[in-house]
RNA sequence: GCCGACGUAGCUCAAUCGGCAGAGCAACAGUCUUGUAAACUGUAGGUCAGGGGUUCGAUUCCCCUCGUCGGCUCCA
């Protein structure tokens, strides 16, 4: 009898020998609930695979992100298992990991209903109860076939494996590797088949290695992503490493909740959106627009600073203007549609940047003038398809700060520096700090116009200012505007939400089809590169994001109502109304609550409007010359002098602080 | 645009298995007024989203339109 033959394995950097056969599970001592996985090599492995031969193991835990999405696609895994149990005819689609839980597609002929992910829910339940095994199996494409013949689905993915593609739709978590391999669920008692499916795996050892999970809500979903393809209905779900953190994500979702734009739209008296108007297009009530104002005031004061021009454009242009733009032949089907006026055909605006054009083409420009910034807050029109209007984050009327900037080719990559840094310079005076950048690059459709050398230069010019301000920077293939590449700045909100705001688009396609020219030094006629620049992204987008990001809980500078006065009786009110006349002299929005409420419901309304400073008073304070401050966090500073008090406020607006 | 759910007073929600539609808050009126999140009493408020159909009778059942919500696709 001859030996066990012996192995060699680097075990979290200390060598190790094992027996031949030695699981990743046994040499890493898992109990498959805080480690559910190994990485060997790079690669990520179940546990109850044998080491081999040289190999660095690494334990993953569940804790981490690779954990995390083992027990997520672990999950997903038992959904679907649950599924075709319930429903025998549902066909699968795709179930991968994704932020914060997983997905299952199905094919079924009824879409499901909240009972349907109920009893789901149930039925998951019961299998994680039992501890399901599972067991992957390596097959070849022919075997794979055969076993899944009843997967129309899954049999189209066999086809694509390997294929370009198959990693951008999630395809590649069912069939990502070189070989095919199916995962068998086996009852741990018995070893019987209880459901398998086709797996690049790798998954947790067995299905009460899964901590806490919830579904959350079903929808339609094409299949790989594709209108064209039939639609099929989705599940998602949640998953997580312990029930506390899946409790905080859960709250996490409630908080964003009640930060929703639109519910505080509206307790707020901000905005509406008649539906008399129709869909997408809103109305800024007076609250609603003195953000607005102060948004808008403090850009034109900021952009005066930069060296930007001011002009204005109309709303309405003759069509023609957009075949000259390239907008009707590429972009005609997000536009609203012509209209006819004394035998020619109109069109309300989806972009600015063609009548900006015009004004720039009116005279002969000289180099002199370069780079010339020309703004204005240019309400355009887009007909967005009614499934995706949103709130204030997708309209169909929509006022953006908009810009473009003209300048030479050497000038091009010094303008889009100081731009970069002259929008994140903004961005963070209104209270946001965390940003990443994402280049938006074209790719091989045909939905880019222009010369690909052109678009090289271009992208080429942004990636490297881009790369030069130090921020992270996401690639964004495909993502570019019909006529040139751009970076978009996203931005994290207080609950690490991100957003995207600005966006800085180079168009070297424009100025061409537009014939624009400036004079050189040398008396020389050239096309000047021409900069796209919305910086807020739109004005309503941009409130809506501050909104949740603040709650709903403006810094004073923002804040419709920077202060209310709240008398202790009605004797004191005359006192506030004295006081609110020198504060509104500093130019502070100030009202004074003279309702016959009682004092304790004044507060409480004036906390429920989130409304910064509170100043009470009452006999004491008024004997003192003096007011008590209430602030949103329910803290109170009393007997303060009143110029005293007026100053502080005023302080905190000028130095747009939060308070 | 596609799949699904939903639409009752300004807001949040009841009720009617087809037979005169109800509450709290908000609004309005009156009474009351002392220290940091809800005083009391009363009044008014609805073509039950809109249109069509079935029915003796529709807010309730069916169809269409509009709008909202959750997804997909798309996007500032």
């Amino acid at each position: 009898m001859s030996a066990v033959p012996e192995l060699r394995i680097t075990l979290a950097g200390a060598e190790r020998v094992v027996a031949e056969g030695t699981t990743y599970g046994e040499a890493l001592q898992a109990d498959g609930r805080s480690v559910v996985a190994a990485r060997a090599n790079g690669e990520l492995r179940d546990l109850a695979a044998p080491v081999a031969e040289g190999d660095q193991v690494e334990p993953v835990a569940v804790d981490s992100p690779d954990g995390r999405a083992i027990v997520r696609h672990s999950t997903a895994h038992v959904m679907a298992q649950a599924v075709q149990e319930l429903f025998p005819e549902a066909k699968l689609g795709i179930g991968p990991p994704v932020d914060n839980g997983f997905y299952y597609d199905f094919d079924v002929k009824n879409p499901f209903t909240p009972e349907d992910l109920k009893r789901v829910e149930k039925r998951m339940r019961e299998i994680v109860k039992q501890g399901q095994i599972f067991s992957r199996r390596p097959v070849s494409d022919e075997e794979a076939q055969e076993e899944l013949a009843a997967e129309p689905y899954k049999l189209e993915l066999i086809g694509l494996k390997g294929g370009a593609g198959a990693q951008e739709d999630g395809a590649d978590v069912e069939v990502g590797g070189a070989e095919l391999t199916i995962y068998d669920n086996l009852d741990p008692k018995t070893g019987d088949l209880c459901w398998k499916d086709l797996c690049r795996g790798p998954h947790v050892p067995t299905t009460r290695s899964i901590p806490a999970f919830k579904l959350m809500r079903s929808g339609g979903a094409y299949w790989r992503g594709s209108e064209k393809n039939p639609q099929l209905q989705r599940i998602y779900g949640t998953a997580w490493e312990s029930r506390d953190k899946q409790d905080e994500y859960l709250h996490l979702l409630e908080e964003a909740e009640k930060r929703d734009h639109r519910r505080l739209g509206a307790e707020l008296d901000l905005f509406s959106f008649p539906s008399e108007l129709g869909s997408g297009l809103p109305v800024f009530h007076p609250k609603g627009g003195i953000i607005r104002k102060e948004m808008e005031d403090y850009m034109r004061r900021r952009q005066g600073e930069a060296g930007y021009e001011f002009v204005n454009t109309p709303h309405i242009t003759k069509s023609q203007l957009f075949e000259t733009s390239g907008h009707l032949p590429w972009y005609a089907e997000d536009m609203f549609p012509p209209f006819e006026l004394e035998g020619v055909e109109y069109r309300v605006k989806p972009m600015n940047c063609p009548m900006h054009n015009l004004i720039f083409r009116a005279r002969g420009r000289s180099y002199r003038e370069l780079p010339l910034r020309l703004c204005e807050f240019g309400s355009v029109y887009r007909y967005e398809k009614s499934g995706v209007v949103h709130g204030l984050t997708r309209v169909r009327g929509m006022t953006q700060d908009d810009s473009h900037i003209y300048c030479t080719r050497e000038q091009m990559v010094g303008e889009i520096k100081s731009l970069l840094t002259f929008v994140l310079s903004v961005l963070r005076d209104f209270g946001l700090s965390e940003f990443y950048l994402e280049l938006s690059t074209r790719d091989d459709s045909d939905k880019f116009i222009g010369d690909p050398a052109d678009w090289d230069e271009a992208t080429e010019a942004l990636r490297q200012t881009a790369l030069e301000s130090g921020l992270e920077l996401v690639d964004d293939p495909g993502g570019a505007a019909f006529y040139g590449p751009k970076i978009s700045v996203q931005a994290k909100d207080a609950i690490g939400r991100t957003w995207q705001l600005s966006t800085i688009q180079l168009d070297l396609n424009q100025p061409k089809r537009f014939e624009l020219e400036y004079q050189a030094a040398d008396g020389s006629r050239q096309t000047p590169v021409m900069i796209h620049r919305a910086l807020f992204g739109s004005i309503e987008r941009f409130l809506g994001v501050l909104t949740e990001h603040y709650a709903g809980a403006f810094p004073p500078w923002l804040a419709p109502v920077q202060v209310v006065g709240i008398p202790i009786a009605e004797a004191h009110a005359p006192y506030l109304q004295d006081l609110a006349k020198k504060a509104r002299e500093r130019g502070i929005r100030i009202e004074v609550d003279a309702s016959d409420d009682r004092m304790q419901k004044k507060i409480r309304n004036a906390q429920k409007s989130k409304v910064p400073f509170m100043l009470l008073a009452g006999d004491e304070d008024i004997a003192n010359g003096a007011v008590s401050f209430r602030f949103r966090n329910g803290e109170q500073k009393n007997g303060v002098p009143v110029d005293e008090a007026i100053n502080e406020i005023a302080d905190a607006i000028e130095r747009r602080i939060q308070v």
